[in-house]
DNA sequence: TATTGTTATACTCTATAACTATA
DNA sequence: TATAGTTATAGAGTATAACAATA
């Protein structure tokens, strides 16, 4: 059982693991965000950029993976577009909707991003020997198969 | 040796493991992002609150630290300092400088936000048996070594 | 001259509210 | 009536450029 929130700290190693996990986000995050800004994407658009990579999805359903208004996206989805990065086709079923999918630019960029990436946690990675490495992504994988709160 | 961003994506479990920081990033940031929304604030100024927890800081050092422009800290602290979360001090040695530091009540909502993410992410921990948090917990650490970058 | 910090300006991101069109 | 999406509006976050005060 957690501890409610009224509670200090728990200061068994529980919160130096919460602390590893902050760090590394941080890190992650920060890395991402570096080569967003190197695109002149925000961190919003590399997203919306990894999520459309494997499919198509109506604005509102691109708006809750991103836990965002629809509002937002209009104008998000209308400035990446604007750039030629993703594109916007209506529903045949529903005259109402719109489906947002990666253009061919899209789909480049959003790969060369992914490449990006590996090359900047590179240095995070070799500081494991292979074994390591498997361990900790199949650490990862059990805690992260607990939650429900994620998108691909 | 880092793959070119020019290449396609490693094909190796190197991805794997990258994809995996990566949710899991995503998974924190949004534990984060979460709390920081239900008491106001934005990510960054949370992570204020964190950096500032033990020290105070000028201007300048404190957005090194957050990776912003220093014109962008005026406004942001000067929020902070509306809602009374940070005081402001001039520097004895110099006159130009401006120290930042936490006030009562920001130390206060800094360890209230600290125990709400462990809260937020008890799931997570609780799906890994003592061993493996102790593992998952040793691997980001020795994986987060070898990196510069990251502020605690 | 160089550095510390603020202010002015502009753009993006975000939410809320009001709206149109379709279901 | 309810849902999908857009537009209008407003506030926060961010950067660049110009500035004042101090080093």
């Amino acid at each position: 059982m957690a501890s409610t929130a009224q509670d200090p700290a728990p200061s068994d190693d529980t919160s130096a693991l919460i602390d590893a996990l902050g760090q590394s986000a941080f890190l992650t995050m920060g890395a991402m965000t570096k080569i967003a800004a190197e695109h002149d994407l925000s961190l919003t658009q590399l997203r919306v950029l990894a999520i459309l990579r494997d499919r198509r999805l109506r604005m509102t359903d691109l708006a809750a993976y991103l836990g965002l208004e629809k509002s937002t996206l209009s104008g998000l989805v209308a400035r990446a577009e604007t750039r030629g990065l993703v594109g916007r086709a209506a529903d045949r079923s529903d005259k109402r909707a719109v489906e947002v999918f990666l253009t061919e630019d899209g789909q480049l960029l959003g790969k060369r991003i992914a490449a990006e990436l590996a090359d900047q946690l590179a240095p995070v990675v070799s500081a494991l020997r292979p074994a390591e490495r498997r361990s900790l992504q199949e650490l990862l994988a059990k805690a992260l198969d607990a939650t429900v709160q994620f998108e691909g």
